[in-house]
DNA sequence: GTCTATATGGGGATAGAC
DNA sequence: GTCTATCCCCATATAGAC
């Protein structure tokens, strides 16, 4: 056994317990947003108190960056786990489709729209941003392969197409269409699919 | 002359004042968002002291709420102008457009997508609500002229088709657009009409 | 109606006991 | 490492003089 492994009960407890506060931040930012979650909200949703909140992270600036951070890795892992033979196409809108699910199942958009100030805070994250960078990376490769097999139009810039991709897991007509429209959730998904890439216009 | 066009040369200096509160409230909600918008900001901004501001507006809601307004008449007015022999689609084109080169103009979106915290000191204001619905439903029947002519696709919903083109008046792809794709402000437009409309997929 | 100066409250962050 | 109790800044909103 790794010396890495040999966590005492107490470590063990610690580690869980971080997962427990980011879950409860996850689920506080998607519903109040970074400006209105408050540490305070954190901490009894969380089951802790505030200080010791503070011992796991120590400002909410790192508390948020962590959780986005995580939710690029588990981005990043639906990636990896897709079925070999899907084309690339089929791998972005799988993509696409994981992201919504786990928006309308209470989870986040995994982009930050929101406000410049957490694009700063966001950017100022070293670990945040090589991340950021590696799936930007990935994704432009899958759509560079969609537009060679005539899948996406060759003509769009292939940045275009990316951050109207990001734009769409991050989009408000999903909660339009949940509060308005009240559509169930898969109903949703293909909706916003069905937008994104072949767009409102007949052909 | 009605007795509402009399205004003292004082009333018509308030009159006027408020206008430039408005301007200066519109272009720090575009530029730092409604929670990190202080009432300092935006009473130097317009060259006054913050309690001659709440003379004015008696809240920071208030003061956001009236913006909004603002805009939403904009966009109702620029609909009433629009040139009588275009068609509905293209009245949609011509609306989204315009609603972008305001917003790249360093003006606001037109929806609050931001936070559940905006949407509801909107929703709050019955005079936010009535213009609201009242160009919901201008907007509705448009699209369903278009759809009627074969220029939308018939068989997408039309509150789907609506929500998703609200959404692109906030889409957040316009600002990575400009930032990092260093595009010029009307390519982005067309971009922007381009992905909405005829979606990304090679047909 | 406009200013200077101030009250009030909330929330991020911490001291210090255990 | 966890808690109770507290600090302290900052932003909304106002009192009161002119």
């Amino acid at each position: 056994m790794g010396i890495l492994g040999r966590l005492s009960f107490k470590d063990q407890a610690f580690k869980l317990r971080e997962q427990t506060v980011l879950d409860a931040t996850t689920h506080m930012l998607a519903s109040k947003g970074f400006d209105l979650m408050t540490m305070d909200d954190v901490a009894s949703k969380a089951g802790i108190s505030k200080p010791s909140l503070y011992k796991h992270f120590k400002s909410k600036d790192e508390l948020a960056t962590e959780v986005m951070i995580r939710l690029l890795d588990d981005a990043q892992d639906h990636l990896a786990g897709q079925a070999a033979e899907l084309g690339p196409l089929d791998r972005l809108r799988d993509l696409l489709a994981w992201a919504l699910r786990v928006r309308l199942a209470g989870g986040l958009p995994f982009l930050p729209s929101s406000s410049p100030q957490v694009r700063g805070m966001l950017t100022r994250s070293l670990r945040y941003v090589s991340r950021a960078i590696k799936l930007h990376k990935t994704l432009q490769n899958i759509v560079e392969q969609a537009k060679e097999r005539g899948e996406l139009r060759g003509e769009m810039p292939t940045d275009v197409i990316l951050y109207s991709y990001y734009a769409r897991t991050c989009d408000p007509a999903v909660e339009y269409l949940r509060v308005y429209g009240k559509y169930q959730d898969e109903d949703i998904v293909s909706h916003m699919l069905q937008v994104c890439f072949e767009g409102m216009s007949n052909r």
